[in-house]
RNA sequence: GGGCGCGUAGCUCAGUUGGUUAGAGCGCUACCAUGACACGGUAGAGGUCCCGGGUUCGAGUCCCGUCGUGCCCA
């Protein structure tokens, strides 16, 4: 045991700590308990490419305060942690970073020396380096932040075990996001496909519906008469891609619109590229919108590829994956009136075609702006187009109403804190649209372990993809090469091709149980069988749609089971003035330097006191608080350890034989509904309720309860009375201390240590004394103190000023309580004389010396 | 347009199944350097619980509607 500092502090004692619970490997697992034991969390790997910022501190320690929380409770506690570091962001961080891009065709270069270690000039021309090169310096990159981030969480306090760690990049992250999407293509789960889809062109990138979002852009309609081929006038209508006339494959307009019935079925001829059109007829066509007739482009947005499918229609594809016109004319297009627009990206290819519309008097009126939706990739800054491309999808119910109904079914198995989080998972499930798109043609991810056969003209045959067994994984098909083939078939006829793409990021976050839990990875699957399904996954409500959403689908797919019983959602961070904090509003306080102004303590309270899930204000004021707090558990753990360890504390004594005082054990009563209220808290997620309860009491005990007995623990009424207040004292302090453990760790360590050899950390969670006192005893005596010190108040005195006589006028059901409490209150009032008398209610008549 | 939240003291928020006089912290004001704590202590002021209806003996709490605000999805 310690000795007690003549004046404690809070300051720099987190290193301190952080090494010694590292030392005593207290957060390691414990795999040897049963499954009951067992509490598992499925923590969410924050992308290291970015930085840590107050919102992750935020929710990273609302997950702490409740795997704490479960180990004192007794439950050995899963907690691991990863990085995400594999994906877009990874490469963008590498090439700002290092002045670079990746360019497949260049040649590999050993020993390669990037141009810059951080912070290229802002006009240097990024350096072309092979894909190999490439990821080599991702791999550097990503070692580097990984460290920054794990000092980080440490500093945070999180009782994370280290052993248990992983990245979404690493070997076994690898093999493991290739079998189980291995195991989905055997399962008719994971099926490749030539379809239309969502392209940014900036990063030649095929995009998911989740990762999409709608931006407001201003564009204009213009108005375009189509002339119909049996010369009795034309059609005009409204379109914000004149562009896209040379794509356009049909008009559509609504079949109940009376306007157009009569022309369902004729035909129309594109102005400009001459080629006919029908008129058709279909449900999605909005008879308010424009001329109530719009014409289908392969394809203007995802509305066109609906109709395009469901109308069974040709296809005249105009933009390459690079975003630019095609070269050639699309089928029946008029060659030379394309050739003026080929090549052009389609803001240039807009005011060329608006140009020779106007020129041959084909636009009717003024163009008229308006502000609509335009859909773009989230980290994008040009509008999504829509190519057609061969890409791998997960089924995820976007298309097939039985897996969707089982994915909302699987949502009900998961108790959602807070509940109403629920509807968003729903809400997105009900409305996807198409399956889950899972290739992506970029760099640095797991390669989809995928090769195909060429056939004699060197074809890739799409429909018998050749896959490594499960004992090859991890490999990548653009080095390894298949079984029943020699690498030097590779790309030739008769050969096999690798396929080159890679996972999206969510393909493989998606496996973090499986991951964490090291599915399959041995001989036995022991501990992933320990501790999945999980007993949470906290996460923030902004990526419900992606990572929540997908890591259930995988489970639902492999282990027909929800991948969890309980999903915690953390709410935002806000700005003083309730905006959503941003980086680019600069956040110029780093969480290091909270931790350093305030300690790490101080930082936590903040965000154990913004509740699951609501959106909290960042507050200095509230970690300033926090720090309060922690500062007087110190100091009322020095004033309650100063005096003499009272007989019967070690053991032999019951706390019943020593606590005889009826107000000790009102005091204790309190503490029990404390307890109690605080366990179940912190057991539903609600850390917030518990803390909040814990503070109420510890503020009351210090304010009231101390100062009520102190005169007895120093002695004045004898031993025996002295010992009852100085048992009750380390009685509730020990559970004080416990009920704060897993919000602020470091505060309640420095504390308990002072009178443990063992770690509070590794205590048992304190249960209530049931000595059965009452409750509400002593609130007639602090009522009565609190009356005193008013008296003293208002006269301008000091609370040391003493009182010649108190009359106290009361109920006659609590003169009990106040004879009870009597000698207490002159003690702590400086009270000469009590005396107490019949009332309606409680009153005192305080007669200062 | 659909879905989900939220409007309680100057600020940030509690207020569990409807039940006396609506609470806390911060801030503000006044006072006290008392022996655990000046990173302290004591007390005080401060509220038409957004508004309008309804149910009820009784509504901050339940129901309907309006307004404001935020998020998710189209």
């Amino acid at each position: 045991m310690a000795n007690i500092p003549d004046k404690p502090t809070l300051d720099g004692i987190e290193a301190r700590w952080i090494d010694q619970w590292e030392h005593d490997g207290i957060y390691r697992f414990d795999a040897s308990v049963p499954r009951e034991q067992v509490f598992s969390i499925d923590t969410p790997p924050p992308t290291v490419s970015g930085s840590l910022h107050m919102g992750h501190i935020f929710s990273y320690t609302h997950t702490d305060t409740i795997a704490r929380y479960q180990r004192m409770a007794g439950k050995s506690v899963f907690y691991p942690m990863g990085w995400d570091d594999n994906g877009l962001p990874t490469e963008r961080r590498v090439q700002n970073y290092y002045g670079v891009r990746c360019d497949p065709t260049q040649p590999y270069q050993a020993g390669f020396e990037p141009p810059f270690r951080g912070d290229p000039p802002k006009k240097h021309q990024a350096v072309p380096i092979s894909r190999a090169n490439f990821l080599e310096l991702c791999d550097e990159l990503i070692e580097q932040d990984e460290q920054v981030f794990e000092a980080l969480f440490q500093r945070l306090g999180l009782s994370v075990d280290w052993n248990h760690h992983y990245t979404t990049i690493d070997e076994r992250s690898r093999r493991i996001s290739q079998r189980a999407f291995l195991r989905n293509v055997a399962a008719g789960q994971a099926y490749s496909h030539e379809a239309p889809t969502l392209w940014d062109i900036d990063f030649r990138t095929a995009v998911a519906q989740a990762e999409m979002e709608d931006r407001e852009r201003p564009g204009a309609y213009h108005k375009i008469p189509f002339r119909r081929t049996d010369g009795t006038g034309s059609v005009e209508i409204d379109t914000t891609r004149p562009e896209l006339l040379a794509a356009c494959v049909a008009l559509v307009a609504h079949p109940d619109d009376e306007r157009f019935q009569p022309l369902f079925g004729t035909t129309v001829e594109v102005p400009l590229y001459g080629q006919q059109v029908e008129i058709m007829a279909h449900e999605l066509a909005q008879p308010d919108k424009g001329t109530g007739i719009a014409m289908i482009c392969t394809f203007g947005d995802t509305t066109d590829v609906t109709w395009w499918r469901e109308l069974d229609l040709g296809i005249r594809p105009i933009i390459g994956r690079d975003g630019r016109l095609l070269p050639d004319a699309p089928d029946g297009v008029d060659p030379d009136a394309y050739a003026l627009i080929a090549g052009k990206y389609p803001n240039q290819a807009q005011r060329a075609v608006v140009e020779q519309l106007v020129e041959q008097d084909l636009v009717i009126g003024e163009p008229r702006p308006v502000q609509h939706p335009v859909k773009f990739y989230e980290r994008g800054e040009r509008p999504l187009e829509i190519v057609t491309s061969r890409q791998w999808y997960i089924r995820n119910g976007g298309r097939d109403t039985d897996l969707r109904a089982a994915l909302v079914a699987r949502g009900h198995e998961v108790t959602w804190h807070p509940r109403h989080m629920r509807h968003r998972y729903e809400n997105w499930v009900e409305g996807l649209n198409g399956d889950w798109l899972v290739s992506r043609q970029r760099f640095f991810g797991v390669p989809i372990p995928i090769w195909y056969p060429l056939d004699a003209s060197g074809e890739p045959q799409y429909d018998a993809p050749l896959t490594p067994s499960e004992g090859q994984l991890p490999i990548d098909p653009s080095a390894d090469t298949p079984s029943g083939y020699s690498a030097d078939q590779r790309d030739q006829p008769n050969g096999f091709t690798g396929d080159t793409d890679v996972f999206d990021t969510w393909a493989t976050s998606s496996l973090t149980p499986e991951i964490a839990g090291l599915w399959e990875e041995g001989d036995d699957n022991e501990l992933f069988d320990l501790i999945f399904p999980m007993d949470v996954r906290p996460q923030g409500h902004d990526i419900i749609r992606t990572w929540l959403f997908s890591t259930m689908t995988r489970s639902h797919h492999e282990f027909g089971t929800a991948p969890w019983q309980h999903a915690a959602l953390s709410g935002w961070i806000l700005d003083p003035d309730r905006k959503k904090m941003s980086k680019s509003k600069g956040n110029v306080v780093t969480p290091m330097d909270l931790f350093d102004i305030h300690g790490t303590d101080a930082v936590r309270y903040w965000a154990a006191s913004g509740r699951p899930g609501v959106d909290t204000a960042f507050s200095e004021d509230q970690m300033k608080v926090g720090r309060k707090l922690a500062n007087k558990l110190l100091n009322v753990t020095k004033f309650v350890l100063s005096f003499p360890e009272p007989a019967g504390t070690a053991g032999s004594a019951a706390l019943s034989d020593i606590v005889i005082d009826p107000i000790d054990r009102s005091m204790l009563a309190k503490l029990d509904d404390v307890i109690a209220e605080a366990t179940t808290g912190f057991a539903a997620f609600d850390y917030a309720r518990a803390l909040e309860r814990s503070e109420a009491f510890f503020w009351w005990f210090c304010d009231n309860y101390v100062e009520l007995v102190k005169g007895r623990a120093y002695g004045s009424r004898g031993p025996d009375a002295a010992n009852s207040a100085l048992r009750a004292l380390r009685e509730a302090l020990g559970s004080i201390q416990r009920l704060f453990a897993p919000i602020i760790p470091f505060g309640t360590e420095e504390a308990w240590s002072w009178w443990h050899d063992t770690s509070i950390h590794a205590a048992t969670w304190p249960t209530p004394s049931g000595l059965g006192g009452d409750a509400g005893l002593i609130d007639p005596v602090i009522e009565a103190l609190q009356q005193v010190r008013r008296a003293k108040t208002e006269a301008k005195q000091s609370q040391k000023a003493q009182v010649a006589a108190l009359t106290i006028t009361a109920p006659a059901e609590i003169h009990d309580a106040l004879h009870a409490g009597e000698a207490d209150l002159r003690d702590a009032g400086s009270v000469e004389k009590v005396l107490v008398t019949a009332g309606t209610e409680l009153a005192c008549d305080v007669n200062l010396a």
